[in-house]
DNA sequence: CGACAAAGTGAGAATGAGTCTCATTTACTA
DNA sequence: TAGTAAATGAGACTCATTCTCACTTTGTCG
């Protein structure tokens, strides 16, 4: 485990019990789970991966999590979303899906991020945004 | 019905029976539907439209259209996907989606476009992509 | 003009993701 | 240690989407 997951099980776990709930097991897989990833996981995805955790406690963490800014959801274009740790540095990235194979890879880029930055919608009051590029891998072409 | 609409509507027709498709009436309404709107309906809100239309034709039509690129699917953050039509000049626009209340609105913006032009990745080829901005409208602030 | 094959259709069953309920268990705190 | 609020797992449920299938329409070829 690298030290960044580690830093950031540790400071969702602090998150969590300052948001006053409660320690526990169940919980504490998906966190670990959300941990061990690079990228995007589903809910199902997580879910199937750990026996003995129900598919409600699954969701209910990650709804938690979301809420306390710790995961964010993504939308990787098929039927299901992904949910990622959100780096606690602020830093974050985007994704490209190739549409054949369904291989998701995360992506930064600094120009991007500044057009975002520039749009400002009247009566908007912007939150939040996420890019998802569309292509086909190198293995699928 | 604006030009646009009609162009766009003719324009349908054509490429449908172009790709060697026959010509009929339950596809001929879900294409009117989609072309009297200006921007994203999902697939129920159409099949609810359009009474005496099955539900499995609805989807069939929405996904012919969008194999032929007359239509697009963007995703509006909720459970259900939308469904627009693609101008032909290859004009587009991206989405503004109110967390609060649902509400969809359109944006357009050069600078965001040309940013999204200048990314390369290795491996990848970039077929479309996708930008979704998220916050609270005037009416839910 | 038929007649036939391919495309198209609607009803409803099936699937898959996500949500909800509820009886039971667990973690904190007084 | 008792009380209570949070957490849990199983499974029922909802909603969007896909699939199946028997039947109808379209277009073309003889």
């Amino acid at each position: 485990m690298a030290d960044q997951e580690v830093d950031w099980t540790s400071h969702a776990e602090s998150r969590i019990h300052e948001a006053g709930l409660k320690k526990s097991g169940p919980r504490g897989r998906v966190i670990e789970s959300l941990a061990g990833r690079d990228c995007a996981a589903t809910a199902l995805e997580i879910d199937a991966e750990l026996e003995g955790v129900g598919r409600a406690t699954v969701y209910r963490a990650i709804e938690q999590l979301e809420e306390l800014g710790l995961v964010q959801k993504v939308d990787l274009g098929g039927s299901a979303f992904g949910y990622e740790k959100v780096d606690p540095s602020g830093h974050h990235h985007h994704h490209i899906v190739c549409d054949d194979c369904g291989k998701v890879e995360p992506f930064e880029d600094e120009a991007l991020e500044e057009a975002i930055h520039d749009i400002h919608r009247k009566g908007f009051k912007l939150e939040k945004h996420e890019v998802t590029l569309h292509g086909q891998c190198q293995d699928c072409r």
